[in-house]
RNA sequence: GCCGAAGUGGUGAAAUGGUAGACACGCCGCACUCAAAAUGCGGUGGGGGCAACCCCAUGUCGGUUCAAGUCCGACCUUCGGUACCA
């Protein structure tokens, strides 16, 4: 007989509801355990296996630290502005606030049919008003702080020692630039189709799709995440993360160290030049200096005679995307474009043009010529380098296009202490030569040694650079946070008044940006609601009313640009906290008691790696420095679930119709099925294919569960019964508490559900367990399968919900076992298995295992060497 | 290229350095049935033997160890990330 998921499930879903079962105490004198999943951006599409792998798990988590007495926070919330619904309300004239309820109760209404126990109370939603208060407040926050240098964190602005002698404008000025949010012109992606600019990360999923990107400088919002960089890095060894998560935020920063250089340029300006180097060492083997093609002293040193050469270069490099100048599309010798994917450092083409200035080698005075190049990017370091074609492969590809000097300056040694002459570009370390300062030296004591010359020469200093780069924070879009900024008709800043908040999003049909200047109508567009200007400004440039207005007889304009996705997922999780408060993110008393030691467990998707997870820190981290959160690090521990594939073992497309919908399985095999075979098809972190012959067998074992249980729908009696053969009950059933108790501690959810099925294999055998084992083994089972438990549990007589009951704890005196397999082997090979008496001495066991026929038989005319006993397990005579 | 993770039956997968393949899918058999489905019970890595048993087997090749899927070295393959970052 089926079991009848669907009313079970239903009548407990509803219960739950009814009595709130599981919203978070309000008692902050319990330990608290804090168990988040990353909230989805509500698709149109609906919830996808994917989600529910994660969401399963910690719920899991949070129902068994429930049940152990935890005071749990389990939320739920949407991060619902964004892209898509913008553009859904371009092409149908939908306002995004519509397509987003909709989306959300479709979510909600799916998250809820799997029984999910999330305290629904805290559900938040990054457009409420209510909830953007707040990302404009840390907005304010940040536009309002510094970063001090001294101290090492950030301060009120208010604390900045500002020079005396400037004036008005230019004291603004000098507080602007310093704002941990500013506004600079950068070279942005731009995409007309779309209008508005894309982050780095951003452009390859739109011109995966057909979009055209293109870098265009523009006025942008910035967010100085630079200035945390070293912190950001160090504090990585206070969190509990998957290993490829750190190393991904440790390359995506980027920290490297060396030295800043300064070489005096040769001409009638007295100017100089700065590169960085992580090669010190390596200062002598210099034979040209290499400047990115937009570095404003090109302007400077660029002498009549080159003028002409050089801005015809400058002009090709600004027509090249990024992708093309990191291809290297030209090449001196007029070879065309490498085809993609063939690209090798190496063989990069390189090209470049002479400025027809010099720099005077510091330590040589020698003379050294000056190249513009797009290798060298202005994003980094200083936008210049010192070129040493003998120990850098990218400066030996150029000098070798260029017929420029090649000093090696580095040799490598062999085991026989004799010069390898290896080839060039020689890369490794190795022992100076040729550089009197520090000849012979080794690699590592000739960088200290020349950055201790150069300090103390003054012609340059020690120095760590990133490659991180500031948070581009402004998008051209409508369906976004609106940045709390104004403008005087002078170009004055001025924030809106914390109290004054939210800037609530203004009400608006008219969703086109005013900046999309390629064609009206494009392909992707169907419907145009008016001809585009070109200017690349959001749509709420367009809302006049709302943009202009006056305050203290000031006329202002408002700042038309809104922030992007990240901004609200940047601080949900210290929402969750306290989410219904008015007048603060979280009360004190409540982040300090959620959030300390920041977020017990986070589960979400490994594409989240990077982006989400560090801008989310480097908030946290300002807050920390300002006051408003106690801990340093806002995740403890995180998890990556992994992502499931079809049934074909492909990704899950709709293009290749293999995408499994939640709805179909609930319906079919009901939540419990679900959530369990989600848990069962492997570990949780690893990338795995959906089987729709596994989910029967799933669903077969909860079957088996409720017949075990039930008989005719009423309880079966025999099962309670007691039994006969008690002790293996009690071996059994301390056995599965201590199992499972120990893989969901250590998210091995599959093998938990290996020995619960153990479990009931073992009953069906002994056919009654008692009523304690019965119950028992129904509160291991509550957390994977919630519905049917509780169904069981209310037949077992109880009228309150197995999640409140407590988690069964085992006795360790019930597990010690009489006998154990003796395996008897010789020369580590299994030669006899026996059945033996736990305890049994070392003597005792070699004795036994002599008198075996086979064994005996085996040592004959041997000698044995050695004898190894592993007790209660095996013995291995060496012969 | 660089960084990271992983390679175990027909399939998904288990294994504190100590009996490789738990658990499940699939398959085979038995019971129930007129029959089937469902259910219950049993078998199932490969090769050999009537049998007790024996040999082989965790991507490849070496090494450490009484003992290696597990530790070390080199290599191969797959997946994820990243790429002129000086």
């Amino acid at each position: 007989m089926a079991y009848p998921f669907a009313d079970i499930e239903k009548k407990w879903q509803d219960e739950w509801e009814k009595r709130q079962t599981f919203n978070a105490e309000n008692d902050f004198t319990k330990p608290k355990y804090y168990v988040l999943d990353m909230f989805p951006y509500p698709s149109g599409a609906g919830l996808h296996v994917g989600h529910p792998e994660g969401y399963t798990a910690t719920d899991i988590v949070a129902r068994y630290k429930r049940m152990q007495g935890y005071n749990v926070l389990h939320p739920m919330g949407w991060d619902a502005f964004g892209l898509p619904a913008e553009r859904y309300a371009m092409q149908t004239g939908i306002h995004p606030a519509i397509t987003t309820k909709k989306n959300i109760d479709n979510f909600r209404r799916q998250l809820k049919s799997l029984g999910f126990s999330y305290d629904w109370s805290r559900e938040i939603n990054t457009t409420d008003a209510d909830y953007y208060k707040f990302t404009q407040w840390i907005f304010l926050k940040l536009f309002n702080s510094y970063y001090d240098t001294k101290v090492n964190k950030a301060l009120p602005i208010e604390e900045l020692q500002i020079p005396q002698n400037l004036n008005g404008k230019e004291r603004e000025e000098f507080i602007a630039s310093h704002r941990l949010a500013y506004i600079a012109s950068m070279p942005v992606n731009w995409c007309a189709e779309l209008g508005t600019v894309l982050a780095n990360e951003e452009v390859e999923e739109w011109v995966g799709k057909g979009y055209k990107v293109e870098r265009r400088p523009m006025r942008q919002w910035m967010l100085r995440i630079t200035a945390y960089a070293e912190r950001l890095l160090d504090d990585l060894v206070h969190v509990d993360w998957p290993q490829s998560t750190l190393e991904l935020q440790k390359n995506w920063i980027g920290r490297s160290t060396g030295a800043l250089v300064t070489f005096a340029v040769d001409t009638q300006h007295a100017v100089s030049l700065q590169v960085f180097t992580t090669r010190p060492d390596t200062l002598y083997g210099v034979t040209f200096m290499v400047l990115a093609p937009e570095h404003p002293l090109v302007d400077i040193i660029t002498p009549e005679s080159h003028k002409k050469q050089v801005a015809e270069y400058r002009e090709k490099t600004a027509l090249k995307t990024d992708l093309e100048r990191q291809r290297g599309v030209q090449h001196p010798k007029g070879a065309g474009a490498l085809p993609v994917g063939e690209i090798d450092v190496n063989k990069k083409d390189k090209s470049g043009v002479m400025v027809g200035a010099y720099a005077i080698h510091p330590l040589t005075n020698e003379k050294i010529p000056i190249y513009i190049a797009d290798y060298v990017l202005m994003g980094y370091g200083t936008g210049a380098i010192m070129a040493v074609p003998a120990h850098d492969e990218r400066d030996f590809a150029f000098a070798e296009a260029f017929g420029i000097e090649i000093k090696p300056v580095v040799e490598t040694h062999g085991s026989t202490g004799s010069p390898t002459g290896a080839p060039l570009p020689r890369i490794e370390d190795g022992v100076a030569v040729n550089s009197p300062i520090i000849d012979g030296l080794k690699t590592q004591d000739a960088k200290a040694k020349m950055i201790e010359y150069l300090e103390k020469n003054k012609i340059g200093e020690r120095r760590v650079q990133y490659k991180l780069r500031d948070w581009l924070f402004s998008r051209q879009r409508y369906w976004g946070e609106p940045v709390p900024i104004s403008f005087t008709e002078d170009g004055f800043m001025v924030a809106e008044e914390e109290a004054d908040l939210p800037l609530v999003l203004p009400e608006s049909q008219n969703l086109q940006p005013s900046g999309g200047h390629g064609t009206s109508g494009s392909a992707h567009d169907t419907k145009t609601l008016f001809v585009p200007t070109g200017t690349g400004e959001s749509p709420l440039a367009h809302l006049t009313n709302w943009v202009n207005f006056s305050k203290d007889g000031k006329k202002l304009s408002r700042e038309t640009n809104t922030m992007p996705q990240w901004a609200g997922s940047s601080w949900y999780y210290l929402r969750f906290a306290d989410p219904h408060n008015k007048e603060r993110f979280a009360s004190k008393e409540s982040e300090a008691y959620w959030l300390k030691d920041g977020v017990d467990l986070y589960v979400g998707g490994a594409e989240h790696a990077v982006l989400h997870l560090l801008y989310a820190r480097f908030w946290h981290k300002v807050l920390y420095d300002l006051g408003y959160v106690t801990s340093i690090e806002p995740f403890k521990k995180l998890v990556h679930q992994g992502i499931i594939l079809g049934e074909d073992g492909s990704k899950m497309s709709k293009s290749r119709g293999n995408v499994i919908n939640p709805d179909m399985v609930v319906a079919e095999y009901g939540a419990d099925t679900f959530r369990l075979y989600e848990m069962f098809m492997g570990p949780l972190e690893q990338m795995k294919p959906w089987s729709s012959k596994s989910i029967e067998g799933i669903y077969r074992f909860l079957a088996r569960i409720y017949r075990l249980y039930f008989n005719d729908g009423k309880i079966n009696s025999k099962l309670l019964e007691k039994p006969k053969n008690e002790k293996a009950v009690l071996k059994i059933l301390n056995q599965t508490i201590k199992k499972v108790s120990q893989d969901i501690e250590s998210l091995s959810l599959n093998t938990a559900i290996s020995q619960m099925m153990i479990f009931v294999n073992e009953t069906y055998k002994l056919e009654s367990i008692g009523k304690d084992a019965a119950e028992k083994f129904v509160q291991l089972l509550h957390p994977f399968a919630p519905h049917l438990s509780e169904e069981i549990w209310q037949a077992l007589g109880y009228s309150t919900s197995i999640a409140k009951s407590a988690w069964p704890t085992f006795d360790p005196s019930l597990l010690v076992e009489d006998e154990f397999e003796a395996v008897i082997q010789i020369n580590g090979k299994i030669r006899a298995r026996q059945s033996l008496k736990v305890g049994i001495s070392d003597a005792d066991f070699e004795n036994f295992a002599r008198k075996i026929d086979s064994i005996q038989v085996a040592l004959e005319r041997k000698t044995i060497r050695k004898v190894i006993v592993v007790k209660n397990k095996m013995i291995n005579f060496v012969v």
